[in-house]
RNA sequence: GCCCGCGUAGCUCAGUGGAUAGAGCGACCGCCUCCUAAGCGGUAGGUCACAGGUUCGAUUCCCGUCGUGGGCACCA
């Protein structure tokens, strides 16, 4: 899914503390069991040392708390059974002071188990590195997510919630992995559906004074397009009526409800003037004010927002259309200019300038690509909805034909939502305005149970959105569940009498009382926080985020249910505190990533 | 027709080239004189769509079939 350059960065990263670090195995006893087993591999297989060691997690607290399967990867090439191989492995394996004992199980796993010491250790990581802990660090690579770039039409919709959601965790995700990450919201500002939106401004605005004119099926219906007419109105009276009869004279008896739409168009520049700037530009404003404090209040921020009109004015639409034409990748045919996509994969050649002269809208996405890379990203990624699947090879062939390098370009695509209400499946139109808004559902629901359900299925698979189960509040809302996890620690603190100095008296409490087979699943699970990370950003997987939290919400719950905290035994009651407070930290750590709060109580 | 997803418990969905495939909901049985019961423990529930192939090992990778969703504009 991502691309080389990309992937190096991570393992870089990754392989950066391969070094044992016997005073503090709680940060990477991964690395220190991984060099273990290479030392080992070096005594009973010199010829094999670059095989690659994986360590796993074992699903059973019976195989310890890391296994591996090296002795199964070599069993072919030393022509050796598994078992035989990994009972060297253990022999030849340094003694280590964090490992408990080494077992060889099954067809030949080695499975690692941790002393108490190592286990709890993370306890004080988590707690030394605060907010840090779980972060990587790719300092160099600058990478922009491009999300959202909904057509400022009328209200985000629901759908347009799934992917702004998705953007920004992503966004946040590979920020904390430790990319320099920028957000863009690229703005269709120019083009055909802000012209429709302009005149169905405007034949809402002259249906106020009474103009017969029919209202469009293929216009914007909403009632925000009344809104602005009425806002208009207000403002400058009747200035920009027309007679109906003059809007509608010339028009073309055709039948096409396109063709008569564009004559419209055509019809109120004309007549307007000067006016229809003003109502196109007060349409544009409106909308693109209306989407930014809608992500706003979502959470959702971006860096920049980057107007397609601007490529057009400074000429860049122009200039990377002249570019592929240089290449000789242009031809024209019926009165057209066509890009030869097909000489990059894709499946039929695409149209840049329209017989009528004007840039498709594929053009400008060109120009925008390019301007993207010469901004200097290392990697740029898409978030496109699931409709825009067959964009990529073109958008990919066309930056290829200029001589970019199009593996710099990542798309991930959004599949859709299926909004569900009393069980049956609402059918939503963007043109006619029949459709749930991000508003509404944001409203109804709560922005945390809404970043968060958006985030309960990968961006990959159909999300079927329950409006009833997630307008009801109801418990079943897995947010409510790590939200409680973290208002449960808080009120812990909060008996406390001097709650601030049991925090900085935690991270170097004695943890040694931690010794409950509870205790010992909260710790494996606050470990692999860090691995979390790396992984989903790997993957461009915020979900896995999400699965994540649930789980150690779950595995906290459990032991907050099995053993008390607040106990008389002070150096007991410390060390669980310390597991509490390091257990509250990483949830505040992802919660944060997925734009989700973390209440004190709830 | 071609291209891209998806088919895993009754439902909604995670997951993985490895050891007995997981969670939530629903069902059933339990747990508050005790740090928040928005919680916890337990029981029941599976031919990982089907058929081949690669492999020591496939639910995972490859081919095919079936089912299902989406895309195949001089729209954006």
């Amino acid at each position: 899914m991502i691309e080389a350059p990309f992937l190096h960065c991570l393992a870089r990263h990754f392989m950066s503390s391969s070094t044992p670090r016997h005073s503090a195995p709680g940060l990477d006893i991964r690395h220190h069991l991984i060099h273990l087993l290479r030392t080992a591999l070096g005594s009973v297989a010199p010829g094999q040392m670059d095989a690659e060691i994986l360590l796993e997690r074992p699903k059973q607290a019976s195989h310890g708390d890391f296994a591996s399967a090296l002795a199964l990867q070599l069993a072919r090439s030393l022509k050796t059974s598994p078992r035989q191989i990994a009972e060297r492995l253990v022999r030849e394996l340094p003694p280590s002071p964090w490992v408990e004992k080494v077992d060889v199980a099954g067809a030949g796993f080695i499975n690692f188990t941790l002393t108490a010491a190592a286990r709890n250790a993370v306890v004080h990581a988590v707690l030394a590195a605060g907010e840090r802990f779980g972060r990587g660090s790719c300092k160099d690579r600058r990478l922009q997510v491009e999300f959202v770039s909904a057509n400022p039409t009328g209200p985000l919709h629901v759908g347009h919630g799934r992917g702004a959601a998705y953007g920004a965790s992503l966004a946040a995700l590979l920020e904390f992995a430790g990319f320099e990450v920028s957000r863009e919201y690229y703005v269709n500002d120019a083009g055909r559906q802000m012209d429709i939106l302009a005149l169905s401004t405007w034949l809402r605005y002259l249906a106020l004074f009474g103009e017969p004119l029919p209202f469009p099926p293929n216009a914007y219906q909403g009632g925000y397009v009344v809104q602005m007419a009425e806002q208009i109105a207000a403002a400058h009276g009747d200035g920009y009526r027309r007679p109906a009869a003059a809007v509608l004279a010339g028009l073309p008896a055709s039948d096409d409800p396109d063709l008569r739409l564009d004559a419209l168009i055509a019809s109120a520049k004309e007549l307007l003037g000067a006016g229809w700037n003003y109502i196109h530009q007060h349409a544009l404003s409106e909308q693109l004010t209306d989407c930014r404090e809608d992500l706003e209040e979502f959470g959702v921020h971006f860096e920049s927002w980057f107007s397609e009109r601007s490529l057009y004015d400074t000429g860049k639409v122009a200039a990377a259309v002249d570019l592929l034409a240089a290449g000789g990748h242009l031809y024209e045919q019926d009165g057209a200019l066509w890009f030869r996509s097909t000489a990059f994969g894709d499946e039929k050649d695409r149209v840049v300038r329209r017989e009528n002269g004007i840039y498709t809208y594929f053009a400008s996405d060109i120009a925008y690509h390019l301007n993207k890379f010469e901004r200097g990203f290392d990697t740029v990624i898409d978030v496109w909805g699931a409709d825009h699947h067959g964009y990529i090879a073109r958008v990919k062939g066309a930056l290829t034909a200029t001589g970019a390098d199009a593996r710099r370009l990542e798309v991930t695509l959004v599949q859709f939502v299926s909004l569900f209400r009393d069980g049956e499946k609402v059918s939503m139109s963007t043109r006619s305005g029949e459709y749930v808004t991000l508003r509404e559902l944001r409203q109804e629901v709560g922005n945390d149970a809404c970043r968060f359900f958006y985030m309960l299925r990968k961006c990959d698979q159909a999300l079927d959105f329950d409006l009833d189960l997630a307008k009801s509040q109801s418990n079943d809302n897995p947010v409510y569940y790590v939200q409680y996890a973290h208002a449960r620690i808080c009120s812990l603190l909060a008996q406390l009498d001097d709650p601030a100095a049991a925090g900085t008296a935690a991270v170097t409490t004695d943890l040694s009382p931690l010794c409950h087979e509870r205790e010992a699943a909260l710790c494996q699970r606050l470990g692999e926080f860090p691995e979390l990370i790396e992984n989903a950003a790997r993957d461009f997987a915020p979900h896995a985020l999400a699965f994540y939290l649930k789980e150690l919400a779950a595995d906290f719950h459990s032991w907050y249910n099995a053993e008390r905290v607040l106990v008389d035994d002070r150096s007991l009651r410390q060390a669980r505190l310390a597991l509490a407070l390091a257990t509250r930290q990483v949830l505040r750590n992802g919660l944060s990533i997925l734009g989700v709060s973390q209440p004190e109580s709830m």
